[in-house]
DNA sequence: AGATGTAAAGTTACCGGTAACGTAAGAACG
DNA sequence: CGTTCTTACGTTACCGGTAACTTTACATCT
């Protein structure tokens, strides 16, 4: 009776032929309804299945190099960006959706970080990885190179990814931000973000914002807050300290809406009126956005379906099916009223 | 030179010895730096794990049965609400420091997708998994019991869990916060939430706050969103909803901390003063607080705190060093300026 | 009745590591 | 100088499934 339990105390397979009387590969068939056994011996095996709380070993059946696993490596940010968390949102219920699960890795912003995890994930054998951003440590490309499995870089648009790119392209967000507030005729422009150490889809935002500020004749004074995550204290007091310098602006971008917010907040507090004495712009139409008095002028972005569209990506290389190399999320610049009126 | 590469095209441990002159033992030997080998023997094989780019296969180590995966299964309801994302981040954050993977699930709140991801996730051989939630389907608590791992039950504080327990007791919130509103002489509470199917958390609270409330002869008028995720918006019209209902109310508790902002902007654009026409009060402390120009009367969780401390009783358990059953991560009472003054 | 075909099984080998055990060669010892 | 002890390896078997192949038991046909 109990001459073969495993160490796990798990219930094998081939305990269950034993008990139904068959052999381990008859069992195998019926576990995967492949045919080629009769009714009577499913029935036998079914019950054996019930009774012992049978449930297969998928290690065993990956391992054994019959078919690839169903994991995916999925490595973020931080959760603490409220965009990343739907952004991994939307990759999780469409992977598992397609019977895919999500092995998670949080980075902290860091290529480091990123690269320990990419050895670690790689040796569980995953069907693909997608990653945020496009900046790779060396040894992170050849691990990937190497592997030669399914990657989707998300994030910022890559022309020229790995295997395939899924995002949005942030120097053309921060471009079009500037050319429309430019346009409404604010000359004296402020930024306000966290730092980014690495070049970053941050970065490429202030980047394009800069580029269509200077091409339409205005200035940017760039206020970083160091060591800290792009919520809304870090636009509340990096506003503060951009006034503080005694900069002359006369519209802040900022870094995300969650910043933007921090700032509405401190302008309130200090009575700056906005739009009146100060124009107030964030990025992401985040949910917050919908429920504020004065509509945020901002960049709308459906993280959701960004996320869901680099799943899709994955599955689809996975399954062997065509994908295009780069897939563009698209965005639209929601005009609010945190900046003056244009003359529509 | 190519006669034996396996259908993945991945080096395996075999092809490193062959290359290094060495059998397949001694280079598992070096690979695991367990000793047992030369210097001379230990260069010759790491010099071939460098110029064949070999990556260990985990899965045929756990396989082998010799060792448990690193796998933690992690089931999260959804990360649309920023409690849960922090907590996951906690979770993840300790869990890798600890050299475990995070195997993510989201359960939208459903115990039938909790059970449907378990059957999954367990199949993969897991280290333990970590269910927020203390209601399982039967099937589920099936699972669990056969599959004999630990299993740490979060967010409601379990005294008498499956097997641990981190968390806060959600009822015990719900009547600190109601003792306190009456203690301030409100009398007609609103609650304003989402609607929740199964037994959960928000529940807990609100059946806590309630007995509060009519143990000192108030009432409370319920508000729910139907079909909504416990944010801004819902905040915002649920608010409308309970004012427009002709409910007697001079002072809501909502479901957390976004609902309650959104309830706040409902208020300043309908021209309702707070505290001076009607009382706010919220749940978790949730970053957006700390920006505000009223400081939100609210109940502190430290959400991340949480995620970390069901880590370490994952990573304590696993380990078969001694933990409690039932961990409390605590909480206290943030008195806002969003009710009005106690007589302190 | 013997030949042939087919459905329903069983047998064998293998995936990539590691535990357990075996062995050869040199060192230490009396 | 033979015995014993180490060190540094090599050999074998196994984990839990599945592919590929073989066998068995009948039914069907000539």
């Amino acid at each position: 009776m109990a001459d073969k339990i495993n160490k796990n105390n798990k219930v094998s397979l081939a305990e269950v032929a034993r008990a139904a009387g068959v052999s381990k590969m008859t069992a195998s068939r019926v576990m995967r309804g492949e045919g080629g056994y009769s009714d009577k011996t499913r029935d036998k095996v079914m019950a054996k299945v019930d009774l012992l709380g049978y449930l297969p070993n998928r290690l065993a059946t990956v391992f054994a190099g019959d078919q690839s696993s169903t994991f995916v490596g999925v490595s973020i940010p931080d959760l603490g960006n409220e965009v990343f968390a739907q952004v991994l949102e939307g990759i999780d219920r469409k992977l598992g959706s397609f019977g895919y699960q999500t092995v998670l890795g949080l980075t902290q912003h860091t290529i480091e970080e990123e690269e320990a995890w990419i050895e670690t994930v790689l040796s569980w054998q995953p069907a693909g990885l997608i990653l945020t951003g496009r900046s790779h440590s060396p040894r992170s490309l050849d691990l990937l190179r190497n592997a030669g499995l399914p990657v989707v870089e998300i994030w910022d648009l890559n022309s020229s990814p790995l295997d395939m790119s899924v995002g949005i392209n942030h120097y053309d967000c921060g471009f079009e931000m500037g050319r429309y507030l430019v346009g409404l005729g604010y000359k004296a422009l402020g930024y306000v973000g966290t730092s980014h150490d690495t070049a970053n889809a941050a970065t490429a935002r202030l980047d394009g914002f800069a580029k269509a500020v200077a091409d339409g004749g205005g200035t940017v004074t760039r206020q970083f807050c160091l060591h800290d995550t792009a919520s809304y204290y870090p636009g509340f007091y990096g506003t503060e300290q951009l006034l503080a310098s005694g900069a002359d602006v006369d519209c802040i971008y900022y870094q995300n809406d969650a910043m933007a917010f921090g700032g509405l907040q401190f302008c309130q507090k200090t009575g700056l009126r906005v739009p009146d004495h100060i124009g107030v712009a964030g990025w992401g139409d985040m949910p917050i956005a919908s429920v504020l008095q004065q509509r945020l002028t901002s960049l709308h972005v459906s993280h959701l379906k960004l996320g869901q569209a680099a799943a899709e990506a994955m599955v689809a290389r996975i399954s062997g099916e065509p994908h295009e190399t780069a897939r563009d999320i698209g965005f639209h610049l929601v005009p609010g009223t945190t900046t003056r009126k244009g003359d529509l």
